[in-house]
DNA sequence: GTGCTGCCAACTGTCGACAGTTAACATTGC
DNA sequence: GCAATGTTAACTGTCGACAGTTGGCAGCAC
């Protein structure tokens, strides 16, 4: 059912080590060295090449001449600009999702809403995965495909972040309010509460962050 | 005095493939042959491939499968698109600028401004140029590498969509007034303002590119 | 003349090998 | 012992060649 949305040996690559990355396989600060993980992917060293140049254009790693790729790290400098990124782009997806969204968008995110709030109350952890949801819920919501897709890039790199920190963060019944007020917000097609609930909801996310990585 | 900022051949071919696409020397839905480009730079495939796929991450080239690249072209839903993300990481930038810009910051934004106003007065019409160098002061005001990344990338495409327009529009003198205005909210020091005026600036610049590619 | 089928040229995708550079190690002089 | 220097191994940057696919063209049937 999952057609091979990449034919090319290249695209393939890119999907296998841009899981590597994020899975923390490999971890943050470390070399790719580029024929030991052409034989370890079973391909020749072009295509590799051209997957990790894409990569380095998604962020997920960085390039030094004639040093190769290696997998950023982040210093709290580095997470405040990429939040302010990001929340310049959320706030923007959450101004137009205020302002399109239809019937079905509001009972999606509400779905994801309850999804979360029971999981969250069966004594687990807020799952990050539920997180996401809502974020792609919310960017569907807003019909604009580039913030979408730039959007998707930043998550990703908050994702890397997020695999460098072990320890999960106690704020997440604040998250979960903060959705609710979102989608209170969206609903009510107040584009200005949107943007403002997201501008304070992304706030906690990343001074949380600044403190985990402290 | 242009140190040669890339040593590499992917390097340079990314500037003058860059240059050849912005230029309108590849015109937008032109194909790219590998193999007569490569002949055309006085290298192989193999670099002038990185190069493209760099192009096209930044969104000046579009590939297809067995098909190589092409210049891009786009419609009314496009440009709409592109200038909602603009319009997210410009007004950001603008707030920004306005809670950190310094003395000197606004002393080169009205410096910029009153350049464009002699060009603009002494018949000329109002250089492109300058509007560049307007936003980016406005970007280096706000100090936030990520989101003048991302302008830099958005005001690319946008100078691609320009090359392929060629009426320029009888807006200038009113951008010429949003520049003043932008300058002096974000000398106030008043974020609100600055992010409300750079978006009615930038709806004005989108109305006019969209009845332009009409 | 029209539609289909098979061939063909052109181009992209991929590979293996060579050249150049970097960084670490060993060596030498002090 | 320490610093500077020569050496070497490993890795990246680059190249030319082969294979597979795509789209167009000619030829044939109707």
């Amino acid at each position: 059912m999952t057609p091979p949305l990449h034919l090319s040996l290249a695209g393939q690559a890119v999907d296998v080590l841009r899981e590597l990355v994020l899975t923390g396989d490999i971890p943050p600060g470390a070399r790719v060295n580029e024929v030991e993980l052409a034989q370890r992917l079973g391909i020749s060293r072009g295509p590799l090449r051209e997957a990790i140049r894409h990569l380095a254009s998604e962020g997920l790693l960085v390039l030094a001449p004639h040093r190769g790729a290696s997998v950023p790290t982040a210093d709290a400098a580095d997470v405040q600009a990429l939040f302010e990124l990001r929340t310049a782009l959320e706030c923007a997806a959450a101004e137009l999702a205020a302002s399109r969204r239809t019937d079905a968008d509001v009972v999606r995110l509400r779905a994801v809403c309850e999804e979360s709030r029971r999981a969250y109350s069966a004594g687990e952890r807020f799952p990050y995965r539920l997180d996401l949801a809502f974020h792609q819920a919310l960017l569907d919501a807003a019909r604009s495909p580039r913030i979408a897709e730039q959007v998707r890039l930043v998550q990703q790199r908050v994702v890397l972040l997020r695999s460098g920190l072990r320890d999960d963060p106690p704020h997440q019944h604040a998250s979960l309010d903060d959705h609710d007020a979102l989608v209170t917000a969206v609903a009510a097609g107040d584009p200005l509460r949107a943007s403002d609930v997201m501008r304070k909801h992304l706030a906690r996310v990343c001074a949380q962050m600044l403190t985990s990585l402290a």
